[in-house]
Formats: C-alpha cells, sequence, structure tokens
DNA sequence: CGGGGCGTTGACTGAGATCAATTATGGTGG
DNA sequence: CCACCATAATTGATCTCAGTCAACGCCCCG
C-alpha cells in the first residue's frame, strides 16, 4: 500500500484541498493536522460533513464517481499522502483484500453520516455536542493521539456549529453547560474529558458504528497500520 | 447477477425486515414496494436515514460488517430478492466490474446520507420537506415509477418528521404551506408535482449527488437492468 | 501594538415542539 | 353494505429551544 504513494503534499491551514466539481486523480491519506469535509448553500451557509484525523483516507468516493460533490477544507497545517487512482483500482483488483478493506471503510464512513444523521436529527444541542465530542475523541484515540483522555482540538466553536446545524452563540453557551456540568475542558484548543462516563451518557453515544474495537475473527485491512488498535477507549 | 438470487421473499406492510444487531448472510434487493432505514433511540424517538425505491440494494453494508447497526422496515407490502452474501463477493472477486459497480452503490449511498445531513443541519423545515420529495421523486422517475409528475407516496407525515427532524405537527403545516404555494398535490397516498421548478428551487435542490444521469463514458454496472435511465427527470 | 480570528455576553425574536383534541380514511368482519 | 377500529391527517393554543443581532474582550501573531 505505501509503494502506491506518489508523493507528499502539504497545506497550510484553512485551505481548500478539494473544491465542489473537482476531478482528483489521487487518493489521499491524511498523515499529519485535521481537515473537514463540507458543503457550501446558496444562501451562504456551510454544512460540515465530517470531520477527518491523521489516518484517514478521506477521499475515496473520487476512486469510482467522476467528480466531486462536497469540499476538503483543512483546518489545520496538513500532510497528506497522494495515491493515483489507477495504481489503487489495479490494486484492489490484484488483491482482493486490499479491495475489500478499502469498500469496508466507506461503509464505515456511511455509517458515520447515518449517526450524524440521526444525531442533528433527533438529539438536543447539549447531547449533539457531547456526541460529537466523543466520536472524535475515540477516533483521535484509536490512532494513539488522545492518551490520558486529553488531545489537541482544533475545530473552532464555528466549526462546531456548522457540523451540528446550530449557532456559534449557541455552541458557545452549550459548551458552557458542558463545562459546568464538569465533563469536558475545552480552551485554547486543547480538550481534556473529564468524566468520560458522564459524557457517553449526556451523548447517547455508543462506539459500535465506528467499528474500531472488532471482533476477534475480523480480518484487518492494509491500513492497519495507519490505524492501530483503540488504546484508551 | 440474477444468478446470486437464491429467493424471493414477501414483507407486509410495517415489518421490520433486518433488525440493528442482525448477522444477515444475504444481500437485499428491493423489487416491489418501499423499506426505509431507521434508529430507535434510547428516549424512543426515531430518526429515519433513508427511504428506498425498488431497484434499490438497500443492505450491502453486511456484505462487509458483521453485524447491522440499524433496523430497514417495509413501510408497503414489499417483494425482496435475496442474494447469499458469499455468492456476491465470489462474483464481485471473479469480475471486478461488479465489484466495482456495488462499491460505487455504497459511494452514492454515502453521498445520499450527506445530502441529508446538509438538509437537515442547514435548511428550513419548508426546503428540507421540499428536499425530500426532490429526492424521492427523482428516484423514483429514474426506475420509472413516476410518470407524469404522478407517483404513490406510502410516507406518512409522521414518517416525513422522523426522517427531517421534524414533529408530524410541524410537517402537516408545512406540507399545507407547499400545497398553497402550487407546488404540489399530496393525498391518499399520492404525489402530484404540479411545479418542478419551483419545487426545486424551494429546496435548493440539486440531483448530481444521485447520479443518475450520467456522463457518457461511465461504465454502468450490472444493475443497470433494475435501474434504468432517468426518464421525467 | 494593532488587527483579525475566536470566544463570550445580553437582549430579543422566532421557528418549530408540545399538548390535546377532532376529523378523515381505509381496512375488516359481521 | 355498514359498524367499527386503527391509522393518519388536521387544528388550535401554548411553550421553549435555539437563532439573530450587536457588542465586547481576549489572545495570538505579524
Amino acid at each position: 500500500m505505501e509503494n502506491a504513494c506518489s508523493r507528499t503534499v502539504q497545506f497550510g491551514a484553512h485551505r481548500d484541498i478539494i473544491r465542489e466539481g473537482d476531478q482528483p486523480e489521487e487518493c489521499h491519506v491524511l498523515l499529519d493536522g485535521f481537515v473537514c469535509r463540507y458543503k457550501l448553500l446558496s444562501d451562504g451557509n456551510r454544512q460540515i460533513l465530517s470531520f477527518h484525523v491523521p489516518g484517514d483516507l478521506y477521499d475515496t468516493q473520487n476512486l469510482l464517481l467522476p467528480y466531486t460533490d462536497h469540499n476538503i477544507g483543512s483546518l489545520t497545517n496538513c500532510t497528506v499522502a497522494l495515491m493515483p487512482h489507477k495504481a489503487v483500482i489495479e490494486m484492489a483488483e490484484d488483491f482482493p483484500r486490499i479491495g475489500r478493506a478499502l469498500w469496508k471503510e466507506t461503509l464505515i464512513d456511511a455509517a458515520i453520516f447515518r449517526e450524524w444523521i440521526t444525531n442533528i436529527g433527533r438529539r438536543s444541542a447539549y447531547a449533539r455536542i457531547a456526541h460529537l465530542i466523543c466520536e472524535t475523541y475515540v477516533r483521535l484515540a484509536a490512532v494513539g493521539l488522545a492518551p490520558d483522555f486529553t488531545t489537541a482540538w482544533p475545530i473552532t466553536q464555528a466549526d462546531i456549529g456548522d457540523s451540528q446545524g446550530l449557532s456559534t452563540v449557541h455552541v458557545n453557551r452549550t459548551i458552557q453547560e458542558l463545562r459546568g456540568a464538569g465533563l469536558i475542558k475545552l480552551e485554547k484548543k486543547r480538550l481534556v474529558i473529564q468524566d468520560w462516563e458522564g459524557l457517553k451518557s449526556a451523548a447517547g453515544f455508543d462506539p459500535a458504528y465506528l467499528r474500531l474495537r472488532v471482533a476477534p475473527v475480523i480480518v484487518h485491512g492494509p491500513n492497519q497500520a495507519l490505524m492501530p488498535a483503540p488504546t484508551a477507549v
């Protein structure tokens, strides 16, 4: 898999890495930094569709679909490995397990989108934000980036609002409630989870949909090296 | 592909076809009727994640993921073709185009989920419901089930509410607004779109994400027979 | 040290939820 | 054919969560 990486690219913070309508020729693997997937509406509103952490393949759909229907933007400085589509497709055909692993990643992405629909559609602002924090924390922990319930948190309150269908003002007040309840500390781009059980319970969070702690018999995909087993879940 | 179908099954209306936690051994192809995908929250709320029309493969994720994280329920009487996972996986490996076509379907599903996130997160109730109607209409038209802007509509107002994060009362009032604006007629399980351009514009609907009207060079998957080219889009 | 991004606060507003009936509608059995 | 029942649609009154508008403060960075 590593052989397929043609090159590594750097992006500054707050740059568009992929734009709606683009027809990328390469798959992206995020090696370092944070990106988000988002759509812009005609009225200027933004909807963030997902956040991505190091290890994520955030652009597999263009392997099979001709153009992109959303944007990918960097939240921080990023390092990205690029793999030409052609090489990936050939590899997937020559090694069915690799193809299945890539496909499986897209199925998990879809599961995350479904959970976001549930979150935005049927949970309160308080639970929604708690849920986003739970999910992001677990995914960061899974790649070893959240030891001791502590992690870098480059997602601004405006980003949270645009991801959860809330205004920044209300995000601010809700985060103050989460702090006041002793669940989290969140300041200066740093998140500390003070009460993991309490946070999960406030969010109604069940990490099963992320498929991280897998059953013993599951076949591991080749991106296992990029995605070590969860540590502090 | 048809050879892989081991059998055909019938379901009554309002039955669970697949339940959370199930480990299905077969892929489902909806031949006739309507189903929805949904999650139940601990507080009893329901979030509908997608609606499916004849021709849809609504359960491919279990090909690669061991258990289901949501439910599939029938809205009407349904006829479903079942294909054993083993046969599908083997076919996907022997004929890479089939594997790619299945994978591509899951990528389009994910695109639809993303559009729903955008819908629920950032659009008004009026636009949300208009958008749901646009999407469902286009998908029905694509399989020839919506001639003359008219189609069966088994989705109740409660279903619409649970899919768009709205209460049934508000769905009712919003539908009355859509009717009052001369955009749709919707009564007795029957939808007529009276002003397609107006409806699209109210919804901010752009069908590109459904990937139905494909560019001339795209390789068609084997489910083409189940999914004829769009007619009245 | 100045400016822009981000976080915070207060006052006010409004879209949509909730509660509680009431009225179709369609299917079913007698 | 009709009474009955469950499901679905509709209506009115009231409430509330979250949005909007408008400042202001903080902190980082050049």
